[in-house]
DNA sequence: ACCTGAACACCGTTCAAGT
DNA sequence: ACCTGAACACCGTTCAAGT
């Protein structure tokens, strides 16, 4: 096969092999993404500018995947925990991809605009200027690290002693999915109930 | 050179040397590695257990040099909270090495321990038991995120209005190295106060 | 046991040929 | 413009040879 009449290759389409293929937790190669592709593997260089355009694919394809529009009228507490919502789904859906996609400038708009939603959130609480920043960045890192936390193997401590007051805890404590997300889910609380109280 | 009277390497030395590449920026490629070790590559393969053996040695490093030993008799508030600096330390001090060790389960002794600790100034604290390893998670969690954070361009958000909330208050905001750590000591006191609200 | 150079396998990238 | 197979360069790993 030479040229086809309409091409069987796109960036899109490229990018969205490879989050798959990551996702399922292999290594992002490109002889198996061809592969997966049905296509030679010489073909992805004329969509995109090999391994590192494809993790560029990557990101445009998920920044445009969650857009997040806050309901006008509703109570800051209420968009705000939407907003980290909706950062906390991009990340813990793709925290392989994440990893790929560390030291990369954020400038999609999609992205930015969600960015600036909960930074009009945080404004609305009653947060001094100064701390509107900072705290968007403390709610960021927390979910980022909270989304990694998954690629823990199911049981992170492995403590030696059996008798020590970690292992007693640990046969109360689940383990896997449901354990991440309650993580995700009190620290949220948590980081909640600590901005309020720098509000009053 | 054949068998010298005392080795030219160890795991030890591997792993340090490993580790510099690795925060200096640079892949971890077993070539330079080599080269820096002033050693030809093949004989690590006498040391460590391949590219995997170098990653396992490198966390071995690292989790002796974050010992972490509470005082006695102090408020569990200060113990706890130079317990997680003890990690954010670790975690920021190397944060692309984490990324390499991302999935690997912590069994080191030095490291359990530290976890062990900040598990009992958590039961201190008043804090339901139900509620302490989450809580646990969530610190380590965000201590996590923030080293990560380190690794984004000095610029992380780049709004394209000049005139948005967004970049009115990106004027008063540092970068670089300041942004990360008012970012990290505002996180925890934000954190602080949330678990202090679960108590009272 | 521990170092070395050479051989090998694997993978990303380029390129000339084809429509 | 877009696909292909072949060629090339790079890098991790193995192995036989040497002390």
């Amino acid at each position: 096969m030479a040229r086809p009449v309409s091409p069987l290759l796109s960036p899109e389409k490229i990018a969205s092999a490879a989050i798959e293929m990551v996702d399922a937790g292999h290594e992002l190669k490109i002889q198996p993404l061809a592969k997966k592709l049905g296509v030679s593997l010489s073909s992805l260089y004329h969509h995109v500018d090999g391994r590192e355009g494809i993790i560029q694919a990557m990101r445009e394809v998920l920044s445009r995947q969650y857009e997040f529009n806050p309901s006008i009228g509703e109570a800051w507490r209420d968009s705000l925990r939407e907003g980290v919502n909706a950062l906390w789904r991009l990340y813990s859906d793709h925290p392989r991809v994440m990893i790929h996609l560390l030291g990369v400038t954020i400038h999609e708009s999609d992205t930015m605009r969600l960015y600036e939603s909960l930074v009009e959130c945080l404004q609305k609480s009653g947060l001094p200027d100064s701390e509107v920043l900072t705290t968007l960045e403390v709610l960021d890192a927390f979910a980022f690290g909270a989304a990694l936390d998954a690629l823990s193997p199911t049981t992170i401590f492995a403590p030696k002693d059996a008798g020590s007051p970690m292992s007693e805890l640990l046969r109360q404590h689940p383990s896997g999915r449901e354990r991440n997300e309650l993580l995700y889910k009190r620290g949220l609380d948590i980081i909640f109930a600590g901005i309020e109280s720098r509000i009053g």
